[in-house]
DNA sequence: TACTATACGGAGGATGCCTCCGGTTGTGCA
DNA sequence: TGCACAACCGGAGGCATCCTCCGTATAGTA
């Protein structure tokens, strides 16, 4: 599962050995621990108390992620990739549920970007490259989801998985949106999405 | 120039005194300095870094900006409202080359606004009125240069100011963007906006 | 089991935000 | 002008947070 090392860069010569059993597992637990308490308490969370949630030292947390920033950016990823599983996980499914399970999927995603947005941008701010390479990979998982719903005929052919991202995560992002509200609005999408 | 106090709140019983001079001359040196210091090193900059940049301790700096963030509004309010002065200003230029002025401007501001935009941000988060009462103010000082240009029939019809914010502040925040390509973009913009 | 590379963890250094208070200075009034 | 005092200045230092360092513990291998 975690089979390479921690920030995403290769190392010189092949990792000899595979991760260690313990910090494998110690590093899932960090960026889940990270993800709830960014979630919870925003720009104010501090790694002491990720640390703790996590049941870890400092220590360990730092060994995994040097920069508070390369947290920051392991959650955002994991949380993208988590996108594009569920939109592979998704293609057994109908065509049209399926649509609806992403976006809804989508929907708690981008919902809950909101509160480390701040965090987000200066890790956007410092890696540009991340930004553009998550919206293309985000865009793409919409785009499959979408693509197999307007082969159905079900979907309206006018769109494409950027636009459905656009106008969704824009929605989302507004600055007082409830997730309830947002929840209720893409039945809306979903129905100006729908072919006639 | 700086009767009131502060951050902008009234004060209880009617300031009875002005602002003291000193104190009048060195709010204006912070706001100078944390502009310069902020468009330099974005998130980066550092409270002793701006009250050295002004001449100033930081016991002055913190007199009159309890917290960092009241330092970035008050920034960004100071810009904010150069443009509506500047939109004044030039009431009395021919209205179309009014229109390029102000714009111009428009676009120094929104390329500025970049560097210290994680900073903003957090500002925007802790107080949801700057974001929307700044919009409007930009958009009204906008819409009376514009409208102008209108009027004369120099510029197109089927625009206003909100429209044009949003399409040249868009491009200014585009993640790469210089000042330069800016500039040279600006130019297609009024183009596209001459009337026909 | 014994050995080694790897990981753990928390004390502590460095830095940055903000407070506090003794000394100074501008301002209104006589 | 000269006085009295409110308002202001400034920087040492408290406190929190990010990050480093290194002695100890442990997983994986022979």
């Amino acid at each position: 599962m975690c089979k390479s090392v921690g920030v995403g860069e290769v190392t010189a010569v092949e990792t000899k050995r595979p991760m260690r059993a313990d910090a494998c597992r110690n590093r899932e637990r960090v960026i889940e621990s990270a993800r709830a308490v960014f979630t919870a308490r925003g720009s104010e969370a501090s790694m002491e108390e990720i640390a703790k949630a996590a049941e870890v030292g400092v220590g360990t947390l730092y060994r995994h992620f040097p920069r508070r920033i390369d947290l920051v950016e392991a959650v955002y990823r994991e949380d993208v990739e988590g996108l594009v599983t569920l939109a592979a996980s998704l293609q057994e499914q109908e065509p049209w549920s399926a649509l609806v399970a992403w976006l809804e999927g989508f929907v708690r995603y981008a919902q809950a970007k909101r509160t480390f947005l701040t965090e987000l941008h200066e890790a956007f701010e410092k890696n540009a490259d991340l930004a553009l390479s998550s919206r293309e990979k985000i865009a793409g998982a919409a785009g499959s989801v979408l693509a197999r719903a307007q082969e159905s005929g079900e979907a309206r052919a006018d769109v494409d998985g950027a636009d459905l991202m656009q106008l969704v995560g824009g929605m989302c992002m507004a600055r007082n949106a409830t997730l309830e509200q947002n929840e209720r609005l893409l039945v809306f999408v979903l129905d100006g999405l729908r072919a006639r």
